[in-house]
DNA sequence: CTGTGTGCAAACTCTTTGCATAAGT
DNA sequence: ACTTATGCAAAGAGTTTGCACACAG
């Protein structure tokens, strides 16, 4: 059911959770996992996640992280969310619900509460089915005049 | 208004589009502008237009196709579509409207009709205001049994 | 003529990959 | 021990940029 920070993101917690998705708890990926869960619902990006990893002490390189992020992933520990850009960014939030994107900052954050109801969903063309949907309200910052 | 196939994306009001957006309406302008706009809504990647450029005998560079497609996309021609992955897509339909992105084949088209309905948008944050609402709707092929 | 656009190649960012070394079970 | 993961550096996409030449008004 993926890794859920209340639920005590403990490494017992963690490497049981890697283990059932088929997953060798290995330092890199406990480590990965306890900086995600920690703390509640994140966006991190594979840069984000490896520069974090690297201020607290945890040795890992950029290209394990590419592929821990991505291994979370398909377990489906992680969910990608789409935006434009080149940045692929990964939530923690496994669960429907969608996602604010300030083009300013290049920042994704969830939009609280029911604030967006996708209403009647299409139906998928014949021979396909809905994997997810995702619902990313772009935003900017108000100018404001100077007086 | 921007460009609708249907109302004639004949060279005249095209160069007369890009004119009233500023842009002169050069060579390579012109023609890029035609292919998008000539057969309707279409989702393209700067890769894809320009190779489809270079087949239509249009004498265009890479770094210019991507130049005119954002220039296009800031002075409300195209529009941006979200999508995970490394590709931008540019939509040729400005209106407010969503996709399907069909994983497997990495392909963006639009959800006909009223297929989705976005229910109550979510307020802004303070200070904040909202730019453009994106939903896509991931599609996998359906895996049918070998029999 | 004057200023803007274009092409080319190089630079840049994000991401993946190949292979030797290290670590997990 | 055996197998899988990691790290490094290099390769690979996609995209942007700098500067000389070309073109539109």
């Amino acid at each position: 059911m993926g890794i859920r920070a209340n639920s005590g993101a403990d490494r017992k917690n963690i490497r049981l959770v890697l283990t059932d998705a088929g997953l060798r708890p290995t330092r890199q990926r406990v480590s990965l996992a306890e900086l995600l869960f920690a703390r509640g619902d994140r966006h991190i990006s594979a840069e984000g996640l490896h520069e974090e990893a690297v201020t607290e002490r945890v040795p890992v390189s950029l290209a394990t992280v590419y592929n821990t992020l991505n291994q979370f992933t398909s377990a489906g520990l992680l969910r990608e969310v789409a935006v434009v850009g080149n940045t692929t960014y990964f939530d923690t939030n496994v669960g429907d619900h969608h996602h604010f994107y300030l083009e300013d900052d290049q920042v994704v954050f969830d939009i609280p509460g029911k604030g967006v109801e996708v209403g009647a969903l299409p139906d998928a063309p014949e021979g396909m089915e809905i994997v997810k949907v995702d619902v990313v309200v772009h935003l900017r910052r108000k100018v404001t005049q100077v007086q």
